[in-house]
RNA sequence: CGCGAGGUAGAGCAGCCUGGUAGCUCGUCGGGCCCAUAACCCGGAGGCCGGAGGUUCAAAUCCUCCCCUCGCAA
């Protein structure tokens, strides 16, 4: 039996992961759909996509268009059988929709209906979630609302990182794609429907929501949001009108009577903030204008004659 | 010309405004103390102060240009 014509639509890392599997599975993929590149950081160099560099790689034929809308047509001439999706980053018109012949289907990491949108891992830790998963769906118009074919469950550490659990789903997408992905194409796989009473919304990561908030975030809140944003976006906090990004952190559970956001001082490696029922240790950071480093680093120089400042 | 911070010993920083023997914490090396130590005490090594010009009797410090790093914004 011969492989189903595969167009792939992706954007980020995570979604390479997905391209690589189904690429590593001897899938037919005859193009890739990915966002258009740009212009980063403080030179505004042009950076391929991730998609867009492991695509092309392989020497597949990569699309970027600017409104996906406007270039249906042009994706449809690879006359797909099967369309592919992970972290695409725009909306898949009907068009698109409708046209293959085994449907178009998404690879989501997480448990759907929980978590629908761009930023499900973040979400799952942010809240504290011991569990969360990579999910094959059905796309449909309304963003990851579509049947769910397959999910597959993966377990979230206490102390795990966005990063860490990143890379677990990213090996749970790969078994999605070797081991759920051929019973779909052979139409084993039902689809339920997602039951829209428990559906909950994992927006993007604002910049608003990189700042941690020590006077309003318990210990546990404040751990949740650092942890989940490791080691990208990564969260700050305010001191002195100054950002400090946070790279590594724990918590410690105790009573104490420090006002929140008191830097309490440096020990064992650590730089100890007051929280709501804990201390936050801060093991790597990186303040405003300097590179990453370790709170010994920083107790060594500019961090001596912080104690007792207090994060807003 | 987007805005801003910074480049001083292996690391992190102070000194610069108000020119005049380059200092602190850590690390490192040697010694001492101790049952012992990542603790403590004593001592040493390690710097063309990012680069090039300029001002000056004298420049880490003041002026000009360049290079590099980082934060914000996009």
């Amino acid at each position: 039996m011969t492989k189903p014509r595969i167009v792939f639509f992706g954007t980020p890392e995570f979604a390479c992961t997905v391209l690589q599997a189904l690429l590593d599975e001897g899938h037919q993929v005859v193009a890739a759909v990915s966002q258009p590149d740009k212009p980063v950081g403080r030179k505004h160099q042009i950076v391929s996509t991730p998609v867009h560099a492991l695509a092309e790689e392989n020497g597949i034929p990569v699309l970027q268009p600017e409104k996906l809308r406007a270039e249906a047509d042009t994706i449809l001439a690879y006359d797909p059988e099967l369309v592919v999706t992970c972290a695409y980053g725009q909306i898949v018109p009907e068009s698109i929709l409708k046209y293959p012949r085994l449907g178009c289907v998404n690879i989501h990491p997480s448990l759907l209906p929980k978590y629908r949108g761009g930023a499900p891992i973040h979400h799952a830790i942010l809240n504290g979630d011991d569990r969360t998963g990579v999910c094959l769906m059905e796309m449909v118009k309304k963003m990851d609302a579509g049947r769910v074919f397959a999910c597959h469950e993966v377990e979230i550490g206490e102390d795990m990182t966005g990063e860490e659990l990143d890379l677990k789903l990213k090996e749970e997408s790969i078994r999605i794609i070797r081991e759920e992905l051929p019973r779909y194409i052979a139409g084993e796989l039902e689809g339920i429907e997602q039951d829209e009473e428990k559906v909950v919304f994992a927006p993007n990561i604002s910049r608003e929501m990189e700042q941690v908030h020590f006077q309003d975030e318990d210990v546990n809140t404040a751990y949740n949001h650092i942890r989940a944003l490791i080691d990208w976006p990564i969260s700050y906090g305010v001191l002195e009108d100054r950002r400090f990004k946070f790279y590594k952190a724990r918590k410690e559970i105790r009573e104490h009577d420090h006002a929140p956001g008191t830097v309490l001082g440096f020990e064992n490696g650590a730089m100890n903030i007051a929280a709501k029922g804990g201390i936050i240790k801060i093991y790597e950071l990186q303040p405003e204008g300097k590179k990453r480093m370790s709170a010994d680093q920083f107790a060594n120089g500019a961090g001596r004659g912080l104690t007792g400042k207090v994060f807003e």
